[in-house]
DNA sequence: GAACAGGTGAAGT
DNA sequence: ACTTCACCTGTT
């Protein structure tokens, strides 16, 4: 085997990427706290380590993964210090805009996102963390970085594969089936993600909802988080006590912020969670 | 022990 | 279209 070399990127004066708020807003659930502050996890199969150093943003990661994997997944391209002072403009959302500072969508992989959100159901964080690492540890693919071995988000097919009585092993409860059945169905092609990625927001919804164990809630996290819908909108119950305390009784229609009406999500999420 | 947790689907109005 | 309830498991 090839000895694997790393690189190390750094980016310069990136008021809008905060590894906390990223990390720790619910949107991904493979990333975990070092020691040290830095977070390390793992995407589209390969692993990084992102600190921020003194100011300025440092990922670690496997030679020419940044490139490949890490700047789309971060999301470079996008100018959040731009969307958030639009988003300001809302003045019952500034606070929460200015609190959620350096928060980014993460482009996660879709069969991970919408396999990730199913087992999210009626379940906390750490619950949905464990039961999602269990399954990578069952049949992910082995990644070695750094010294130590991490495991890949498990293809569909290998998610199929299993039989129930594996499928046991991560204690997930009722929605095993649901995990089960949406692998052979991404396995076999009558899901296909990428067709489903490419149609518009409410399109895609309409296909996410046929999916058994999906409805509003996960479609809407799936579309935002894992097929670069910004526009999607999910409402779980922490967002209806979010509405009602920016909103109150006015009337509430998250249309209203347009295209990038995900990212208003999120910091309204982010503040009612954390932020007071 | 009971209640609850980042929902969903089925069954009942 | 809206309301109610069971669903599996872990934690408080």
């Amino acid at each position: 085997m090839a000895l694997e070399t790393f690189e190390k990127i750094y980016i310069e004066n990136c008021d809008d990427f905060s590894p906390q708020g990223i990390f720790e807003c619910g949107q991904a659930f493979r990333w975990n706290a070092d020691e040290n502050g830095s977070y390390t996890g793992i995407a589209f199969g390969t692993v990084a380590k992102v600190h921020n150093e003194n100011g300025r943003i440092c990922i670690e990661s496997s030679d020419g993964s940044y490139e490949k994997v890490w700047h789309a997944y971060f999301d470079m391209e996008r100018d959040y210090g731009e969307l958030r002072r639009e988003i300001s403009r809302e003045k019952k959302l500034s606070a929460a805009c200015e609190f959620g500072k350096g928060i980014r969508i993460l482009n996660q992989e879709p069969w991970e996102a919408l396999c990730s959100f199913i087992i999210s159901q009626c379940n906390n964080i750490p619950r949905i963390k464990g039961i999602v690492e269990k399954l990578c540890m069952l049949c992910g693919d082995e990644i070695e970085f750094m010294g130590k071995t991490y495991h890949a988000f498990p293809a569909a097919e290998s998610i199929a594969a299993l039989s129930m009585k594996e499928l046991d092993l991560l204690r997930s409860g009722y929605r095993a089936a649901y995990i089960s059945e949406a692998a052979k169905g991404v396995a076999d092609g009558s899901i296909n993600l990428k067709a489903i990625k490419s149609l518009p927001t409410d399109a895609a919804k309409k296909e996410l909802l046929k999916i058994p164990g999906v409805g509003e809630k996960v479609a809407s996290c799936t579309l935002l988080f894992g097929l670069g819908k910004l526009d999607a909108f999910p409402v779980d119950v922490w967002m209806k006590r979010a509405i009602s305390e920016f909103f109150g009784e006015e009337k509430f229609d998250y249309r209203r912020f347009g295209k990038y009406a995900g990212l208003a999500q999120q910091y309204m999420f982010h503040y009612m969670r954390n932020g007071r």
